[in-house]
DNA sequence: TTGATAGGCAAGTCGCTACTTGCCTATGGT
DNA sequence: ACCATAGGCAAGTAGCGACTTGCCTATCAA
């Protein structure tokens, strides 16, 4: 559903988390955690992230893949294009460049 | 800033307003009330719908021009796709149809 | 000028959501 | 077998956001 990927995207944490499966794919949840820290000086908990996770999968824009005791999440960048699309005018001049 | 347009972005009915003006531009308050109403069904005050106005107004995605007592909304679809290609990465093969 | 229309401001309520805390399961190393 | 690591589940809390209600201002028509 549009629904969920407009909520999960409006949290900024969640934001993060994208940016930095941008960057590299295939990343656990600690890893995750540790970057959020390291990098954006975000002090959150384990589960606040493994939630972020749960609702960025459950709107399609987190794949995950179990592996023994990990779990890799990729990104899924497909539902992003299609939610845009819907108010962008054919014909409107800003969106011919 | 991109945070106020994915938190404009996040209400559903803020979303339909959008629809509403893609459809249309230069309504009122008024006519965007009327309009979710009978189009949509949603039964809504019409304080709800001016602050929701406010919100997308602050976010930049719907500009207004006052003329006497009307006050005319506009949309402005050029925030939207900026804040999509922060995580489109240029040479994957999805996003290269 | 009076009344009706179009809109704004401010406080209050209520539900959702982000986050925490505590405990539990499972896999892997030694 | 043992312990550490990687992750999950569930209940509880706090704050934000959507919506309402009541009242106020401004413009136009009669």
């Amino acid at each position: 559903m549009a629904e969920d990927v407009f909520k999960a995207l409006a949290d900024p944490t969640r934001r993060r988390i994208l940016d930095e499966l941008v960057e590299r794919d295939g990343q656990t949840l600690f890893e995750i955690c540790t970057r959020l820290v390291t990098k954006h000086g975000l002090g959150l908990s384990r589960q606040a992230i493994s939630q972020h996770l749960a609702v960025l999968e459950s709107a399609g824009l987190v794949l995950s893949r179990r592996q023994g005791r990990y779990k890799f999440h990729d990104l899924d960048t497909e539902p992003l294009e299609r939610i845009v699309t819907r108010w962008l005018r054919p014909d409107a001049p800003e969106n011919t460049p």
